[in-house]
DNA sequence: GTCTATACTTCGATAGAC
DNA sequence: GTCTATCGAAGTATAGAC
C-alpha cells in the first residue's frame, strides 16, 4: 500500500488541536459514533474538510485523540511513587483515571472493530498495568507485606478492576454497592496507615 | 407523541428471531455501529425493510436484543444458590457472564447516547447486583463469615469488577496479571472448601 | 491553510402494491 | 408477511482553486 501523496497539516497547528479537543469532547458526550468529520468540524467551528487535511482519515483522528490521553496518563502515573502515601495516591489516581474512562470505554467499544485502535489500546493497557504492578510491588515492600500472600499482580489487577467498574457504572447512574465498597477501601487503607519510614531504597 | 399506526410483526414470528440473532452476532463481531438495518438483514438473509416491520425503529431492535440476554442472565443467576458450592458457582458464573460482556460493553457504549438503552441497562444492572448481593450474603452466612468484616455488598462488587474487567481485557487480547489473579481466586476459594453442612435455613 | 465542488456510499424510515 | 420504490440526510474521502 503506497503512502498517499496528499498534503497534511503540521502537528503543531492550532486548528489541529481545536479539532482534537472537539473530537474528544464529542466522544465523551455522545459516543464514538457521533464523531464524524462533519460533527467534529461543526463543534470546532471549522469546515469538515480540515479534518482530512490534518488527519487524513477518521482512524488517524481517533488514534491521535487516544495517544494524547495515553501519554498524559502514563506521565501522571509515573509521579505516584513520590507521594507521601503512595497506596492511597494510587487508589485515588485509579479512581480518577477510570472516570476519564468513560472515554476509555468508548475506545474499548471502538477497538472491537477498528484494528489500529485495538492495537494502540492493548499496547497502552499493557504498559499501564506493568507500571502499576511495579508501583504496587514497591509499596507493598515498604509496608513489609509478604508478596507471596499478596502478589502485586493481583493487588494491581483488583484495584484496576474495582475502580474502573465503579467509574463505568457511576457514569451511567448505577451506584448499587458503591458507597459500601468505597468505605471499605478507605477504611482499610487508613488501617494500613502511612508506610514505615523508607527502609528499602535498594534499587 | 402519538403512537404510530404502522403495522408490526408478531413477537413469535420466526424471522423476528432470525433478525435478533443476526443483530446480536453483528454487534459482537463488529460493534454496535455495524448494526444497521441493512447489515442486519444481509446477515439474516432477509430484506432490510423487515427490520422496520418487526421492530419499527433501530432503538427497539437494540432494546429487544438487550432484553433477551438480560432475562436469560437473571434466570440463570437465580439457580446459583442451589449449587453444591455456591461461591465457586457464583465466581464461575460471573466469569462466564462477563465474557458475553463484550456484548455488554457495546451496550454500555450505546447507552452513552441512547436514552432508552441506558435506562434498560441501569435497571438491569441494579437488579442483577441486588440479586448477586443476596447470594453472597447467604453464602457468607453459611460459611459463618462475619458480614461486618466482609460486607456482602463489597464482596459482590469486587467479584463483579474483577470478572468483568478480566473478560473485557481478555476479549481484546490483553492478559497481563490475569493468570496470577485467577490462581489467587481459585486458591482462596479452595481454601474455603465446601460450606459446612447447611446450618442456616431460616428464610 | 482554507475553501468550493464533487463523487460515491450508507443510513433510517415510510408508502403502498402483492 | 414480504416486496419495490423512494425520500432526504449524513457519512468518508478527494481534487483543485484561492
Amino acid at each position: 500500500m503506497m503512502a498517499s501523496t496528499r498534503r497534511i497539516g503540521s502537528p503543531d497547528a492550532k486548528n489541529r488541536t481545536v479539532l482534537l479537543d472537539a473530537a474528544e469532547q464529542l466522544m465523551l458526550e455522545e459516543g464514538y459514533a457521533a464523531v464524524s468529520s462533519r460533527n467534529v468540524a461543526r463543534k470546532a467551528g471549522l469546515k469538515y474538510q480540515l479534518v482530512y487535511y490534518y488527519f487524513r482519515t477518521m482512524d488517524d483522528l481517533f488514534l491521535a485523540v487516544f495517544q494524547r490521553r495515553a501519554e498524559e496518563g502514563l506521565k501522571r502515573q509515573a509521579t505516584i511513587l513520590a507521594a507521601e502515601n503512595p497506596l492511597r495516591a494510587l487508589w485515588a489516581f485509579d479512581l480518577e483515571a477510570a472516570s476519564s474512562g468513560a472515554l476509555t470505554m468508548e475506545f474499548v467499544a471502538l477497538a472491537n472493530h477498528r484494528k489500529v485502535i485495538r492495537e494502540a489500546l492493548v499496547d497502552y493497557s499493557r504498559r499501564f498495568r506493568e507500571a502499576e504492578i511495579d508501583i504496587v510491588r514497591t509499596v507493598l515492600r515498604r509496608y513489609r507485606i509478604d508478596p507471596e500472600v499478596w502478589p502485586p499482580e493481583v493487588v494491581a489487577f483488583v484495584m484496576a478492576g474495582v475502580s474502573r467498574t465503579m467509574a463505568l457504572e457511576g457514569a451511567l447512574g448505577m451506584t448499587t454497592a458503591h458507597e459500601e465498597t468505597l468505605s471499605f477501601v478507605r477504611e482499610h487503607l487508613a488501617r494500613l496507615g502511612d508506610p514505615p519510614a523508607e527502609t528499602v531504597v535498594d534499587e
